[in-house]
DNA sequence: ATAAGTGTACTGTTTGATATAGTACACATA
DNA sequence: TATGTGTACTATATCAAACAGTACACTTAT
């Protein structure tokens, strides 16, 4: 499922939630309008304490990934048309960090600059095909 | 400077230099057999307690970046021809978790297939040109 | 031989983030 | 009214990161 965890990584266990669960909407497994489990819910699920689940929804409201009702509980947002310029930037700094780390470590492989953009390339077509066919 | 740090970053300090000195190396400005300060020095220059500096530099030791010769000091490794099958794996599964990172932030961006794969192509082209023209 | 400089290895201590535990409150819904 | 929701506290424990100080084995230049 998209909240297992390894409470032994050394990623803390707040930011898998996250990463997970973005992963999980952006590849379609959770669709906007989904309800998340409730924190003490899930907090049971997976057997840690609430207060972290909580923490892990407060990140991902931040980054717009769901809607948190209060009473009610939280939801997969839906994907806003036009969105909101901060975190658009915040998001193509992600991206060159992530890119310029990737070009290090392929240098560290002696990866050659056009196997290095194939590789890229076929990592991306086979991504948007897996989301397309429903994973 | 390569080893310029920010004390107030999230990202602990012995890692940014890990990743600056990587980085410097991949780009050529510092090149195989460059010798880099002593812990010491280096501690002084950047306010940086050495034992701290003693931590990134070990890291980079067993990463392969660079080499450390009792009571010589350390310099920048050459580059192996052959590298160990383990760590070519560390880095396969680095850049297999880098790109997926880019993916799911380029969802957000609401960025088209097609676009990811030209961002990616161009960034690729325009870092290894650099590297070219010695940055 | 001596002194200075190298990485390394300790022993402590402090700090901040993470996670837990327990409780409480305001709100929504059945 | 009762239950379930997110949220907000307080308090505590744990761990990695960083600091401070010292010491040792080694290399090199004086």
């Amino acid at each position: 499922m998209w909240y297992d965890v390894d409470p032994r990584s050394s990623v803390p266990i707040y930011q898998q939630l996250v990463q997970n669960a973005k992963g999980a909407v952006a590849k379609g497994v959770l669709m906007p309008g989904d309800k998340l489990p409730s924190v003490r819910e899930l907090a049971a699920l997976i057997t840690i304490n609430h207060n972290t689940i909580a923490k892990a929804y407060q990140e991902l409201e931040r980054e717009g990934v769901i809607e948190t009702l209060r009473g009610r509980g939280t939801f997969v947002a839906a994907r806003p048309e036009s969105e909101a310029i901060w975190k658009g930037e915040e998001r193509r700094k992600m991206i060159r960090e992530m890119m310029n780390q990737i070009l290090v470590e392929a240098f560290y492989m002696k990866m050659e600059e056009d196997e290095l953009v194939e590789l890229l390339e076929e990592t991306v077509r086979d991504w948007y095909q897996e989301r397309r066919d429903g994973k």
